[in-house]
DNA sequence: TGTACATCAGTGAACGCGCGTTCACTGATGTAC
DNA sequence: TGTACATCAGTGAACGCGCGTTCACTGATGTAC
């Protein structure tokens, strides 16, 4: 099934092995995360993870490691926005996103690793900038972006866990300009929403 | 150790594998309520567990529903204050209160079990009081009730997860007068922070 | 009042399983001379 | 060019463990007659 790496291209099955481990992992949780079942997966015998990982927990810890990047990640790309407001609400729907594709993986991920801190310096940033560009009635944007990102983790987070929950379509937007202040009447979410705008105003 | 229950007070020992699985749970996490460190712990044999649940899960299930029943009880209680906005603040401190007292109970509660509606429902009562009582803007309280309960839910699961975080002591109220619309100039939150409000209006 | 019997509360031993980890190994491939 | 040797990538068998669950049971206590 799986052939043997050439010599000197051995580190090839730790990547396998990763691979195999986040299937796992959003296939059946954290437990279906063993050693064995990694190796029957990536086609190797058990004992070959050692020379790549000291023990199991390394496996897991590298695994929520690389999706800790790769949700920064996303969010970081979602963020190459025009104008700031628009930028928190594109980095809500990447956070989102990437927890109803990945449920398991999210969870794993902030029960298992610290969050990643670019995350909320990326979102404070955006926030300073709406509040000059007037867009924020925020007075401490710091602080709201912590309240921000935990907000969008408390989203994310049922969404990774519950099934049938009544997720309003601008439930994300909602959360996002409340909790930065924003002004709704030229957010995203206005121009996407006029109706609940004009019930805002009436 | 543990002395035989008398005759049709066999159900007595139903209760006590229930508090021996939730300390388990609360100590060591899921993985850690097996039957056999439940029947060590209460002091029998393990199969003498069976008569009681069908099997491992329905133990676990019957100790998360009883920590969602306590922390909507908690709610409850909290929240049998005068004003609505105030009642609005002591559910979100009672609800980080139960995660911050209980880490892995909570958790375990919100992966495990649907969350209790009931909650989402009591934070709607309020938050209509507050909109006819003109301390809250929101426009649709029971939206914002739902949001309102994701943001509390991010905040108490992060505290939960989270060991080394600069929480800062006004989140809590912070949150909820952000999700919740309210006005901050009268809220429990203005009224505990001065300073806070002075900021804001300079 | 005595006794046979049913029921209740719980036990002890055993089953088969999947797991993490260790150990001594194998066979191919490159390298020094 | 040939050959001994080192290294690399990975294997197969075994260890000891804790687990969920099943089974036939035990001994005390209440009840019918």
């Amino acid at each position: 099934m799986r052939s043997r790496n050439h010599r000197g291209e051995g580190v090839r099955l730790r990547a396998d092995i990763l691979v195999a481990a986040t299937g796992l992992l959003d296939w059946g949780g954290e437990r279906a995360v063993t050693l064995r079942a990694v190796a029957r997966e990536v086609g190797i015998a058990t004992p070959s993870i050692y020379p790549h990982f000291p023990d199991r927990s390394a496996v897991l810890l590298a695994v929520v490691r690389a999706a800790s990047a790769e949700l920064t990640h996303r969010i970081r790309v979602a963020m190459t926005t025009a104008s700031p407001d628009d930028r928190l609400y594109a980095a809500g729907h990447a956070y989102f996103d990437f927890a109803a594709a990945h449920p398991r993986r999210y969870r794993a991920t902030f029960e298992l690793a610290d969050p990643d801190p670019v995350i909320v310096r990326l979102l404070a940033g955006a926030l300073s900038e709406c509040v000059a560009a007037g867009y924020s009635a925020s007075t401490d944007p710091a602080a709201d972006a912590v309240a921000l990102w935990l907000g969008l983790h408390g989203v994310a987070h049922q969404r990774s866990v519950i099934h049938n929950f009544p997720w309003s379509a601008d439930l994300v937007p909602h959360v996002v300009a409340s909790l930065a202040h924003l002004d709704v009447e030229r957010s995203h979410h206005a121009r996407h929403h006029p109706r609940h705008v004009r019930s805002r105003l009436g």
